[in-house]
DNA sequence: GGCTCCCGTT
């Protein structure tokens, strides 16, 4: 009877067990936790069922809830949690964004004398490539080689991504293609990733076309690799291709990740497509992650009011939704709106760590000082996130822009964490912005040490000091700068035009239409002139002219030259006699906007009757009639 | 007996 009792229960334990291997393959988590529930009534679980709990144990990690899954492999004692236990949980770790814990798991494991087999090594190079770290990666690959593993295609799959993902050692990665026997489409589709994102796009088409076989990772990559240089033609073309010769469906991750790269270059048209064909396959019921995708496409490529009307109509959001849009608002100066939907947020999510920097920036790029330090008390007071060293960025930003030196220094001085060069750098500009010599002097102190080889700041001081009259100290910095040669970071300026990217640098003459373009410019510095434009050239007098010492007439001539041809002129010049008249211009910048270009497209949006939008490195600028949406207020 | 590789949102 009792033998009749323990066979039924074990063929329970396997039913249980098969029930619950399709809720992780289809990630259902609501009905797995009902079989987990039904487990525990049933009395399976009350006496020891390792497989069960593993089953369970993935079950969760499958699903991504990582408490679950943390409180189940607690659950399995010590004594019994055996390689496949591990690698269960090393897996989930790695994948919910903990990789270093991961690693630590893996050491712990090892410790406690359990075998290494060719799943656990696929998991822990996982988390190497998910951590960047290739020494452990390294160490890795010689453990793989001393078991034996590199006869396992996937062991060698996870090995190359590694490579490609820890900065690009595509000699590495090539190194164990070649020796491999047969290696499959994933093998080839990593080399693939590899090549585009370290030799180059059309080295990667190249190896694209050789392929034997591609599946739609590799269709997904090749892709993104055009969209992500600006290729939108070869990459429509592609796509073309994929969907219509070869049948591939787009789905959901291939969507994420052509929108994410739409965001980063900005370009809208292939964004637009891509939304066009998810609400053809999906409707408004979309994946959460490419609605996200969509409202940070749309508020990156400077269309905020699109990026809103998508995510008032997305029927999924998360937390990362409701981020997207607040950072995107807050790019875009609209910090009243921010502040405004925050409680409705908090009504529908849980904010977290990345909402308070939203926030912040927020207050920060509209000048709300007193909302902003309301948020960061509540940041910890009300909400329990800790203070990264990011929000007091923010603070000091906040402080510091609205022209509260000593309190964003004070801010400084109390965080609990050592400031690094991006709180310090934040601070040195709002020195330089507000006039505060001394101040900037005793920063600037600091931030040579943490980062000797930084341009910007040595450039910012150097231009403080001309400013206050110390021609003296800041050639001495140009000496310094000269000796040492640090070369600054080469201003770019982007422009789509026709479905091309169109990239100018300062004084830029490669382009094929430069005569045009420059013909235009001359004119519309003339008629910017005519309209009470004045070139800013006290900021450049330093650094503009090649070198001279000298502030003669002739200088300022040249200065006056150097700033005429600013990228973000050469763009706007060629965007304007090659569009519609009337169409807005959107142009994308790698630094932050002069001064002197920013009074110069104020001044342009009237005379032309365009909307001009400009991105820079940290938010956008709305010209229009004459203002611009950031109000003057960096 | 189970745990696995490439493209994935702020």
């Amino acid at each position: 009877m009792k033998w009749k009792m323990l066979l039924s229960a074990s063929s329970l334990s396997q039913h249980f067990r098969s029930l619950l291997r399709s809720c992780s393959v289809t990630s259902s988590l609501h009905p797995g936790k009902q079989l987990h529930a039904a487990a525990t009534v049933s009395g399976l679980l009350s006496f020891p069922n390792y497989f069960l709990l593993n089953a369970l144990l993935h079950l969760y990690a499958s699903c991504s809830s990582l408490p679950y899954a943390h409180y189940l492999f607690d659950q399995i004692p010590q004594s019994h949690k055996d390689t496949v236990d591990y690698t269960t949980f090393i897996k989930c770790l790695s994948r919910q964004g903990y990789p270093q814990k991961a690693l630590n798991l893996f050491a712990e494991m090892r410790q406690r004398g359990l075998s290494i087999d060719g799943v656990s090594m696929v998991c822990v190079l996982n988390a190497c490539a998910r951590l960047g770290d290739v020494k452990v990666g390294e160490q890795c690959h010689a453990g793989v080689v001393k078991i034996g593993l590199l006869k396992c295609v996937r062991v060698c799959n996870a090995l190359m991504d590694m490579y490609v993902k820890c900065g690009g050692l595509v000699g590495e990665v090539k190194k164990v293609f070649d020796e491999m026997e047969d290696p499959s489409v994933v093998s080839w589709t990593v080399v693939l990733e590899g090549v585009v994102k370290w030799e180059g796009v059309e080295n990667g088409r190249v190896l694209f076309d050789r392929m034997p076989e591609r599946n739609e990772v590799a269709w997904t990559v090749m892709l993104v690799g055009y969209v992500g240089n600006g290729l939108t033609k070869e990459a429509f073309m592609l796509l073309q291709q994929m969907v219509f010769s070869c049948g591939f469906g787009l789905n959901y991750v291939t969507l994420s990740s052509v929108l994410s790269a739409c965001a980063q270059s900005g370009d809208v048209s292939m964004g637009r497509w891509v939304h066009g064909y998810g609400l053809k396959m999906m409707g408004w019921d979309m994946d959460v992650m490419v609605g996200t995708s969509l409202v940070d496409m749309y508020a990156k490529c400077g269309r905020i009011d699109a990026a809103l009307a998508v995510f008032n109509n997305t029927s999924r959001r998360n937390v990362v939704t409701w981020n997207a849009i607040l950072g995107g608002l807050a790019m875009h100066g609209k910090g009243k709106a921010v502040v405004d939907m925050f409680p409705c947020m908090v009504e529908e999510v849980k904010p977290d760590a990345m909402t308070f920097m939203a926030l912040l920036s927020a207050c920060s790029h509209s000048g709300l000082v007193e909302k902003g330090l309301q948020f960061f008390k509540e940041l910890e007071s009300v909400y329990g996130i800790r203070p990264e060293i990011e929000h007091y960025g923010c603070m000091v930003d906040l402080l510091g822009r609205a022209g509260q030196l000593e309190e964003a220094e004070a801010v400084v001085r109390k965080m609990p964490i050592p400031p690094n060069e991006f709180v310090l750098g934040s601070l040195i500009g709002s020195c330089y912005t507000h006039g505060k010599l001394q101040l900037g002097e005793r920063i600037m102190t600091e931030l040579v040490h943490m980062d000797p080889l930084n341009t910007e700041y040595h450039i910012l001081l150097s231009n403080m000091y001309v400013l206050s009259g110390k021609v003296d100290e800041a050639n001495s910095f140009r000496q310094i700068l000269k000796k040492r040669g640090i070369k600054k970071v080469p201003g770019m300026s982007s422009i789509y035009v026709d479905g091309k990217l169109h990239q100018f640098s300062a004084g830029d003459k490669s382009h094929s239409q430069t005569a045009e373009i420059y013909i235009m410019l001359n004119d519309m510095i003339r008629r910017l002139r005519f309209s009470g434009y004045v070139p800013n050239t006290s900021s450049q007098v330093l650094f503009g002219c090649s070198g001279r010492d000298d502030c003669t007439e002739e200088a300022l001539e040249e200065v006056e030259q150097v700033l005429f041809s600013h990228s973000e002129k050469l763009a706007l010049s060629f965007g304007l006699i090659s569009t519609v008249s009337g169409s807005p211009l959107y142009i994308f910048k790698n630094l932050r906007i002069c001064q002197d270009c920013h009074s110069a497209m104020k001044i342009a949006s009237d005379i032309y009757n365009r909307e001009i939008v400009v991105r820079d490195r940290y938010r956008f600028h709305s010209f229009k009639q004459g203002s611009c949406s950031c109000s003057d207020y960096w």
